[in-house]
DNA sequence: GTTATTCGGACATTTAATATCCGAATTAGG
DNA sequence: CCTAATTCGGATATTAAATGTCCGAATAAC
């Protein structure tokens, strides 16, 4: 019932490509320097958002990370599920199959109880994230920082952003 | 992102002292061969229980567990947190902290977006959990098995609970 | 008081999360 | 076109957590 703390990375690296101008990326040791998180362990997470087509990766010199897709269109639960998997939470062994009263594979088409509640509780937590796009999260941090800090990573953002190529 | 399957495990055996008449218990040992697991493990999770104040244990000859309070005050929920423990699912770790444009503590008091999402997902995971009580389970289980399998089921009760003392 | 029985917490083992490394692929530049 | 620099990608160690096991403390029957 814990969630990765890759979670946490992928979503804060995710928030920070909202912010890339069009065509340009950033390298996964920058997004982990900014952090201040191990380089490997980051870049794990960023694969695991390009496999999951959250986010385009340029190979070779000047390559880098960029969103594939407006940022509109990228819930917290698309991070979440593409980090942590897609597989439920809750995972039925069938023991009601086991025992002196269990019961036959054919009397168990359909799931108990339980296994319904669990599954409904799981969705009530899925349908919340989704509700949540990284363009809320960048809109609503712009609107709650200093603009003091803001200026900060726009000063580091064209530090790390600037050499890149904008080929896909 | 995974929920123990000690969690399924004691909510089975809850369950099944839901059907228990009133002032006897059932044993670690028959619980856990019932449903065709581990003793010592299963022993471990009504421990747990136990803590929680969900089920009362009497130790000795002729001991055993029994519910603490009436069925329709113990939801899922309460269930779920005797085992996996009321922390977060999604832990901060601060990392906004970090890196070249770190914010100072004094900067943090308020939880980011991030953190609200995650909690207000939570929340609804926990509210629908809690919807849920053992009392339903019992009604819907008895509604949806097959006359047959009840009988089994209090068969075997019988031939488990019959020794049993009444004394708290 | 003795003994049989059961729970309780302390102790191994296995699995998953965390962290790291080196090769494959791509591009810039000559 | 070829080379070298650079970056991602998957395979590989290490650590933490879940899973599984054991024996002593406590209680009740006799
Ligand atoms: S009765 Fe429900 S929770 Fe138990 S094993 Fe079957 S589906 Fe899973
Ligand atoms: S910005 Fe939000 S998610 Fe990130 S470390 Fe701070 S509270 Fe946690």
């Amino acid at each position: 019932m814990q969630i990765s703390k890759g979670v946490e990375w992928a979503v804060h690296a995710a928030s920070m490509m909202v912010a890339l101008p069009e065509g340009r990326g950033l390298k996964a040791a920058a997004l982990a320097h900014y952090h201040g998180v191990p380089t490997a362990y980051m870049a794990k997470q960023l694969q695991a958002l390009s496999k999951a087509g959250i986010v385009q990766s340029s190979r070779g010199a000047h390559g880098g990370y960029r969103l594939a897709k407006p940022a509109t269109d990228i819930s917290l639960w698309d991070i979440t599920a593409a980090i942590e998997g897609h597989g439920p939470a809750f995972r039925c062994t069938e023991i009601r199959q086991n025992g002196p009263c269990g019961l036959k594979r054919k009397d168990c088409r359909s799931p108990c109880q339980i296994a319904a509640a669990f599954s409904s509780a799981e969705r009530a937590f899925r349908d919340s994230l989704k509700a949540v796009t990284l363009a809320d999260i960048g809109l609503q941090f712009v609107r709650d920082s200093e603009p003091e800090h803001l200026s900060d990573i726009m000063h580091w953002l064209e530090s790390e952003v600037m050499p890149l190529s904008d080929t896909p």
